[in-house]
DNA sequence: CAAGTTTCATAATGATCGGTATATAATCAC
DNA sequence: GTGATTATATACCGATCATTATGAAACTTG
């Protein structure tokens, strides 16, 4: 009995790659936001018709969810790393030149997707911004149980608490995302990055 | 010869008052975004026609920017306020409790205006979001403006200059903004702005 | 009254939106 | 080869977009 691994594939062979098409879609979406991009906009990047978009991605919004899932995979993996540095200070550290790194690249569109994707919009995103909000949420979630950590190990001034560190620090992050969507250069943010660091609360 | 001051206004006349149209306009842009926000959106919120919106506002991009006029004077109203206060400190927290309060208002929507309309959109926001955006700076050049003053009269630590200050708060006040039109809480903006305050440097 | 002017309500414009019906082309198993 | 299956390309769908043409209604002036 075969496993159906390895099994040839009936029918036409796809003439594109699947992987790459979602990469030019991100791109898309990451630019120009979820109801900014048009189909047209998509398929003339992906380099695909319509009917072959529908058939390898369901429909406009599953392959906005497979975008943003392959966004945060490769463009914000640097953001669970962060949470094993050892200090609470360490911790923002690198997820504040996380961000910078990645919103002073060149090659890509600039600001972050979820913060674009999280903003007021038309009824037709609404489940789109509910989902980011839900998924950034669960991020914060992890940053307030590390410094939570951090505050039993005496890291935190005692008037600070965990959940409004987070918040502060989130807030931060997000003014950066914003900033370099609208255009700021490189320097303007590293000099956010380095009056952040250079306040960031000691005991 | 009369002047046209006190001339009577000739034909049927309007059956609306402008003012309150604009300000309902205002209302469903800060909810809906400028591209969210149809014409359907529009004249049911304003309680008028579509060729008496015209007649009245031009169209729709011009309807936006007499709401972004609008708002700023009537809401934004606090930061340029906020430029008098004695310290850099002071600034900043006037700033900061200032965005506190606005946000924190049950019966108005959510979030900032200036924020959700800079970032990415479609070709059609394209020159909405260049003005946003170039309004933002000269309220950051203020801001600079403001913190250099500061730096002279030596209320700053030494390794810190006025632009980068000015990007942190501003970096803090649109984190603010995003979380707030998220759905965050009262109680939550509340822990970012005295979290923001708690670690606002001082020489 | 009638002429002139402006606003009103209705309905239509062309363009674009996300999504598909249809037919053809390319591969498989047999 | 034939039949089944899947992807392709073209063209179309109804809905909605911002904008406006049209004509009746309401007002001032003469």
């Amino acid at each position: 009995m075969k496993l159906a691994i390895c099994s040839a594939p009936k029918g036409r062979p796809r003439e594109f790659c699947v992987d790459e098409a979602l990469a030019q879609a991100l791109r898309v979406f990451w630019s120009k936001g979820y109801e900014g991009a048009s189909l047209t906009d998509l398929t003339d990047a992906m380099g695909i018709t319509r009917p072959s978009l529908y058939a390898a991605f369901g429909n406009k919004e599953a392959l906005f969810r497979k975008a943003l899932d392959l966004y945060e995979r490769e463009k914000l993996c640097y953001m669970s790393q962060a949470l094993d540095a050892p200090t609470a200070r360490d911790v923002a550290e690198r997820l504040l030149r996380g961000a910078l790194e990645m919103q002073a690249s060149d090659c890509e569109p600039r600001g972050c997707l979820r913060v674009i994707s999280s903003v007021a919009c038309g009824v037709e995103a609404e489940s789109i911004r509910d989902e980011v909000i839900a998924r950034r949420k669960s991020s914060m979630e992890a940053l307030i149980k590390r410094f939570e950590q951090a505050e039993e190990a005496g890291e935190l001034p005692d008037h600070m608490d965990a959940e409004g560190l987070a918040a502060y620090l989130g807030a931060l992050l997000q003014g950066l995302s914003l900033q370099a969507g609208a255009g700021a250069s490189r320097e303007e943010l590293e000099r956010l990055v380095e009056t952040s660091l250079a306040v960031w609360p000691t005991r």
